[in-house]
DNA sequence: ATAAACCTGACTAAAATAGTCAAGTATCTT
DNA sequence: AAGATACTTGACTATTTTAGTCAGGTTTAT
């Protein structure tokens, strides 16, 4: 079980242009700097952000990107969901009544990965984009 | 983040396992067919768990698999680690006091991705084996 | 003896990941 | 108007990981 690079770096993108506070936009050449995070990679992550609303891009000179939402209102979820970092414990199609095993039961541990599916998406659920800034806050003190 | 099949069909087996409480070894033929795992892939993954002790193998004619310790005292934890299924959500080392970006310090996610990683091995630290049999048995009644 | 079943290590096809690269288009500054 | 900055898109690719397969053993009950 790992985390992709993919979700990994969406989140420190937004957490980094989150600390702007929307005064202005912040350019993904800057935020592939100070991430240290490749600039066309990060401009595919913030293609998908775009596209699910999550921020909104300034085209131009001295453009860049602003969060299209309060920091508060942005779960891990939103933003997983946008790249399409699934969490995905389970073999088989959850709607299908067949088994992983192509049974047409369930397997013995559909449940148990059910569950922890569960159990990981309560994480991000409770997460916002604000609540890693304030984190970040008090830890610089 | 997904789980990878070795992870999953190694619980699998284990619960299949555990069902014949120990009365005679089960072989890993009858747990390939049960449950549709390649006998090849279900010998790598048991040679893991005897090395770990999780497991005991009685070889020979009527040979088989038997478990090495009570149902209870084996949590998925303990299953995982043996299988080297692990949970990895940091990028960097732990250890190390370089961030993951290959600065002097930890990255602007590090601290939440290290929070998820606890949060999952909670889960797998409070289920144990016995715990999936029972569940199993009460779903077929 | 022979068959059942464990044991081991090497090999490999396929999929996923983590990017790179190229060729744009839009808008601000001067 | 020119130039620079920065967003936009789509295709391409190297690397790594996964999920097995395969071949050739060894052990032990009957
Ligand atoms: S995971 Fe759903 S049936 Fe096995
Ligand atoms: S994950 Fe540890 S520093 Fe980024």
């Amino acid at each position: 079980m790992k985390l992709t690079s993919k979700g990994r770096y969406a989140v420190m993108a937004l957490v980094d242009l989150a600390k702007f506070n929307n005064l202005n936009p912040v350019s993904l050449r800057d935020i592939s700097i100070r991430q240290g995070i490749s600039l066309d990679y990060l401009e595919q992550i913030f293609s998908k952000l775009r596209k699910k609303e999550i921020v909104q891009s300034v085209r131009g000179n001295q453009g860049g990107y602003v969060l299209n939402k309060k920091a508060k209102e942005i779960k891990l979820t939103n933003i997983f969901e946008a790249v399409d970092e699934k969490v995905k414990t389970l073999q088989c199609k959850k709607e299908s009544k067949k088994g992983c095993n192509g049974k047409s039961t369930k397997c013995l541990t559909h449940n148990l990965w059910d569950e922890l599916e569960n159990h990981i998406n309560d994480f991000f659920e409770k997460k916002s984009l604000e609540d890693l800034i304030k984190d970040n806050i008090e830890r610089r003190l």
